[in-house]
DNA sequence: ATATTTGCAAATAATTTGCAGTCGA
DNA sequence: TCGACTGCAAATTATTTGCAAATAT
């Protein structure tokens, strides 16, 4: 069995969720992928490997793995929930015409504002939507 | 007719949107709410004094709204999507305890990143999640 | 008059829930 | 065997769509 595999199973245990098979493939594609799977993305790849996988196990072990913060929600503002295997504060980029979605990375100690001086921040979502260097290169092929 | 409601209206006429009874009414709410009113929000308040108001309108009035830029959505990674007639540049913060949703100045030259240098940035989009202010000195009193 | 807007009801689509069958220690 | 996990089907919920009635210029 890969080192992958096993340090995904062991990753899972230390966060006292039991590796099952769907379990362990689902976190290995989300964190294959950079481009931050949604529900249905992840469920129409893995059902070809495992023919019995349900849209439910699918919810049931993304929602698991939120609630133990090995995943996090990305709300780039869209009908689904898309997820990422990278809990490390970090930005989204959407870009408009590609649909791709970026990692970038953000300074911690930036986006401060005194107006949030006495509270408390748990959580941090950046996301930016625009054109991406590429779809900009390519301006003048296509549509 | 107030001040407010003829300064609605022109700022309706400059973006090319007839001044509608209910379109009025909406905007009217959207700007006096400061916690970014979700759709059910918008409808069960007003439906009080427009009881011929449908939700299919608010849909279609927040909608065209969105497309002459003259309110935002407010992605806070919730069932429900939430808008905002401030379309200047702010973050949010979502009290976990109390649900209420705060603005925020940002500094617009702040939450940079070299990763984009090449991107077109259109959007920017800033909500934290944690405890705001009053949960906080009110931790003691409640559950 | 005529074009736009409104609003009901039905359709969609993402997600959740109930529950029965399955699997692993 | 027992409790946790899986997966089907039905339920729920936010939003969209089709179309007819209402409205305004």
């Amino acid at each position: 069995m890969s080192t992958l595999k096993e340090s995904i199973k062991s990753n899972l245990l230390n966060n006292n969720i039991k590796p099952s098979y769907q379990r362990v493939k689902i976190l290995e594609f989300l964190m294959s992928r950079k481009n931050h799977p949604s529900v249905d993305e992840i469920y129409t790849e893995l059902v070809k490997e495992i023919p019995t996988l349900s849209k439910t196990t699918v919810y049931n072990t993304l929602n698991t793995f939120i609630a133990a913060k090995i995943a996090q929600v990305l709300s780039i503002e869209d009908t689904e929930t898309r997820y990422d295997a990278n809990v490390s504060f970090h930005g989204h980029f959407k870009c408009k015409k590609c649909g791709n979605i970026y990692d970038f990375r953000l300074d911690t100690t930036d986006c401060k504002s005194d107006d949030l001086d006495n509270f408390l921040i748990e959580e941090k979502n950046v996301f930016y939507k625009g054109i991406c260097n590429t779809c900009l290169e390519n301006k003048n092929i296509d549509n």
